[in-house]
DNA sequence: CGCACAAGTCAACATCCGTTGACAAGAAAT
DNA sequence: ATTTCTTGTCAACGGATGTTGACTTGTGCG
């Protein structure tokens, strides 16, 4: 019974490296399971189904930490940039938002659960709606642009440029006093 | 001959409005063909194949009026992105970008078309690399968080707010003095 | 009219993909 | 050792989709 965990481990894993980086419907079920070094059948015995074990790595994916005041804020986003790409891993939540948001069969899904884990914090830290919006936006603006569409205005993450860049938008999405 | 133009123009239309919005691997071409009222095997025999078709969409896709300078940039996007909504029928090249710059089959095709068309003509009127980056990180940010994550802190398009909030990203991207 | 060519339709094929149920190997229990 | 439950594999089905070639309809020209 321990065993069975394991591979279903594994299988969790590696659909949590492909299908949030390349969105869910660019990975088939059984490159999944080839990766993990089982056969297909086992995804819908763990997991029902495709759509089950994409919602499977969805737990806890949007969690974030309680954070006292915006700096910190801006600190602990700046740190997630950094490291995101030296473990290289495991997919940051915003390619998993960015490949999967506007997917017809998940984009629901991604949308609720980014909705509800994240806003209400970033709005109760920011203190208004408009400023937690565009601070998001920029986030993923900076995201889109160096991951997806890889400008080469965009300095090599970890550079002290990259971090100079990041920060600018940051502060001023957060400068932003609006209605 | 001049019917098969017409027919060839509607489904060049269709296409674009379809395969703009919702990306190139979710819209079958079966779709395509029954928006513009023909059988889907005219495409082939119009376009050669899907990717032709698509391809044929980005002629002119990514054309930027030339600027004078920065202020006329700002008010040009504004008016992209107010009316963009208005006529509901063209998706706006960001949303192209968004829904299709990760796509594994045409990624490449629209990052290289963007980069040659827009890249080159930004960092003239910005000046730095960075700063053109930086501009269009937040485009689309902003696009993305409205259109596609529906952030709610982003107000309704077309509203003062709106206007306010976007313009204050586009100046924050511009201030940016870099290395 | 009759013919040739353009424009369009139809059915079928090949492929991919998620899903399913029957079956095999291996461990645990009796 | 035999049985039973777990874990895993295999082949096949059914649906969707891009593509192809044969066929039909329509139009202009002699």
């Amino acid at each position: 019974m321990n065993k069975a965990l394991a591979t279903r481990d594994r299988l969790l894993t590696e659909a949590r490296r492909l299908l949030w980086s390349r969105g869910y419907s660019n990975v088939p079920l059984r490159e999944i399971a080839q990766g993990a070094g089982v056969d297909v059948a086992l995804i819908a015995r763990y997991f029902g189904s495709k759509l089950g074990l994409f919602e499977a790595t969805l737990e806890n994916a949007f969690a974030v930490p309680d954070l006292p005041d915006e700096d910190t804020l801006i600190e602990t986003v700046l740190r997630m940039f950094v490291e995101a790409p030296r473990d290289g891993n495991t997919p940051s939540v915003l390619q998993l938002i960015q490949t999967n948001a506007n997917d017809p069969d998940v984009g629901d899904i991604v949308r609720r659960a980014q909705a509800e884990a994240m806003q209400d914090k970033l709005e109760a830290l920011l203190g208004s709606p408009a400023r937690a919006a565009l601070f998001m936006s920029v986030l993923l603006g900076f995201g889109v642009g160096e991951k997806t569409l890889k400008l080469k205005g965009i300095a090599s993450p970890g550079s002290p440029a990259f971090e100079a860049q990041l920060r600018h938008l940051m502060t001023s999405a957060l400068s932003y006093k609006g209605p």
